[in-house]
DNA sequence: GCCGTTTTCGGCCCGACTGTTTTCAGTCG
């Protein structure tokens, strides 16, 4: 059984109990070994001692082991003989909690959307004690509704969608600032909602401005301190909208941004003081509520150095922040961009104008990265081309007195494993780049002799990304990342961290193991258009997520020192 | 069920909103 499979039977588990009425952190603890286990990188194989991993105590490591040797569990099973499995996609709809489809099946006997069709209709919700008739006339309409909405969406779509509520919202007279908060603004890769904390004064108006110009498929909920509303896209994506005052916006923005757990440790911590934080500021033992500034300020007054977003996740950062500055890469650490794309081969964009767009965003450098001649879809370079190209570089580079662009290449990894370009072509080029465009489905095998072959040419320097994964489209090739991270290290190959909001890749939950591995990274947006340049922000996101420190980013080196690292010969 | 540089027992974040209620339970994030 792998890894999904049990996390699946974990959450089902979790489901169950809160059905069976049981106290609801044991439900938590069986949702929260899940996670533990989604967040660890390990494969099943590779975890030695299950419990050791936070989150996972005596019971749910006992259930992990048990599904893991034989595929089943004895506690899913009696479960599963005292509750009927049909309630459980009855938790989907929206208001109904366990305790409420507990007493639904008790008492009248419902067990799945058909019966509970039928008790709607024949009025005996609305008689049940703690029902009345605005649930029944709530549960027909979601049952009328047929098409399920997804549960969990992928980063690049709900940044579409944030990018329009932020023109929305910035356009408004009423609001003084916002801020996306939420999963979104931690950069998880998927997410159920969007988030945004608003200041106003007048949340009122800022409420109907809202209705009025967002296509809205239905209010949610409604009242002075929040908004919710789901979208009219296709997904029916949910968004919330909290107010905040200008003295309450740091403390909404921290509560609203959490993670959860995050906001557990903090509360903790106000705790062992005799104090309380909430969403509009810390109470303290007098009654008195301090509000802050700014996030800063808040953490500084727990005695932390400031954590961004993308870390707060558990409980390492924290303690990390009582200790001094975190030391993360920020995105005034990236000094270029080493992955881009021109009209040479399949961008948008002229090679003038993706450098000019580079110097104007403060970069020092930037690399040129067409496709290499096997990719023909892409009008990949020749040779010819190729060598025609390394002198248009020089000749923009002669524009320039505070800006280089380095001559590059994105070559293909070909199907047998062998390199688009002989040696003495790529010896002419600043800085090579290998990747995989094809034959994504064969063997891991294959897949990683032909990562290997390209780690081990002298001249590539970074493979690019290496799982070839489309963040809600395509899980990527199979790749043995930890195989991969461990040829990086022998062969001294860089690792990137593909910033486009498609990608991430590698993905966050890799990149610590690539630091620890003593592997470089680089940050690359991949741009085929100028647009596609501001995807750098997420990419230093994720990196923060992975914990990454700016010593193991490529791109932070100042020019001359990146020269130094162009010339320095791989070990290989 | 998990966890512990005070704790192996007793906590476990806390508030908004809704719908059901005359003061609160359930759900949600």
């Amino acid at each position: 059984m792998n890894k999904k499979q049990i996390i699946d039977r974990l959450d089902t588990i979790a489901m169950y109990l809160e059905i069976k009425g049981e106290n609801s952190f044991k439900v938590a603890a069986y949702h929260r070994a899940g996670l533990a286990l989604e967040n660890d990188p390990r494969s099943m194989a590779g975890i030695q001692n299950l419990s050791e991993i936070k989150g996972i105590g005596r019971s749910t490591a006992q259930v992990i082991e048990e599904l893991m040797s034989s595929g089943e569990s004895t506690v899913l099973k009696k479960l599963e003989q005292e509750i009927p499995s049909s309630l459980l996609e009855l938790l989907s709809l929206p208001g109904l909690g366990g305790k409420k489809i507990g007493k639904l099946y008790r008492e009248l006997a419902v067990t799945d959307r058909a019966s509970l069709q039928e008790a709607c209709d024949q009025g005996k919700i609305s008689q049940l004690a703690g029902f009345g008739k605005k649930t029944e006339e709530h549960l027909l309409e979601l049952l009328k509704q047929r098409q399920h909405r997804p549960e969990i969406l992928p980063i690049p779509y709900m940044l579409e969608v944030a990018e329009q509520i932020a023109r929305v919202l910035q356009s408004i007279e009423a609001v003084n600032r916002f801020s996306h908060a939420g999963s979104l603004r931690r950069a998880k890769e998927k997410m159920k909602d969007l988030d945004f904390v608003v200041e106003t004064t007048d949340p009122e108006k800022v409420a109907e401005e809202l209705l009025a110009r967002l296509q809205i498929h239905q209010v949610v909920g409604r009242g002075d301190a929040k908004m919710t509303i789901q979208l009219d896209d296709p997904n029916h994506v949910s968004v919330d909208f909290r107010f905040a005052t200008t003295e309450t916006y740091a403390s909404m923005l921290l509560h609203f941004t959490g993670s959860k757990e995050h906001n557990v440790l903090l509360r903790r911590l106000a705790k062992e003081r005799d104090e309380k934080i909430s969403e509009y500021g810390v109470e303290r033992e007098d009654g008195t509520t301090r509000v802050f500034q700014s996030e800063t300020e808040f953490y500084r007054y727990f005695g932390l150095n400031f954590i961004p977003p993308q870390a707060r996740e558990g409980k390492d950062e924290l303690e990390l922040a009582k200790k001094g500055p975190l030391n993360l890469v920020c995105p005034s650490d990236i000094k270029g961009d080493l992955h881009m794309h021109s009209t040479w081969s399949d961008g948008s964009h002229t090679i003038e104008e993706m450098a000019e767009a580079m110097r104007k965003k403060g970069y020092q450098y930037a690399c040129l990265t067409d496709h290499s001649r096997s990719l023909r879809v892409a009008n990949g370079l020749s040779v010819e081309r190729l060598s025609q190209q390394i002198r248009k570089v020089a000749e923009i580079n002669e524009m320039y007195d505070d800006f280089t662009l380095f001559a590059g290449i994105e070559m293909d990894i070909l199907p047998d494993g062998s390199l688009d370009y002989p040696d003495d072509i790529l010896s002419q080029l600043d800085f090579v780049i290998a990747s995989i465009h094809s034959s994504f489905t064969q063997d891991q095998k294959q897949i990683m002799k032909r990562l290997e072959n390209a780690c081990r040419n002298p001249y590539v320097r970074l493979i690019a990304h290496p799982t070839g994964r489309m963040l809600g489209k395509r899980h990527g090739y199979a790749v043995d990342v930890d195989k991969l991270i461990a040829i990086a290290a022998e062969t001294g190959t860089a690792l990137e961290l593909n910033a486009s909001r498609h990608r991430l890749d590698l993905s966050s939950k890799w990149l610590k193991k690539v630091q620890d591995a003593g592997v470089k990274i680089s940050i690359d947006t991949d741009s085929h258009s100028l647009k596609m340049l501001d995807d750098m922000e997420l990419g230093v996101q994720t990196a923060v997520r992975g914990g990454i420190r700016p010593k193991t980013v490529i791109n932070t080196l100042p020019l001359n020192e990146l020269k130094q690292f162009f010339k320095q010969k791989k070990p290989v």
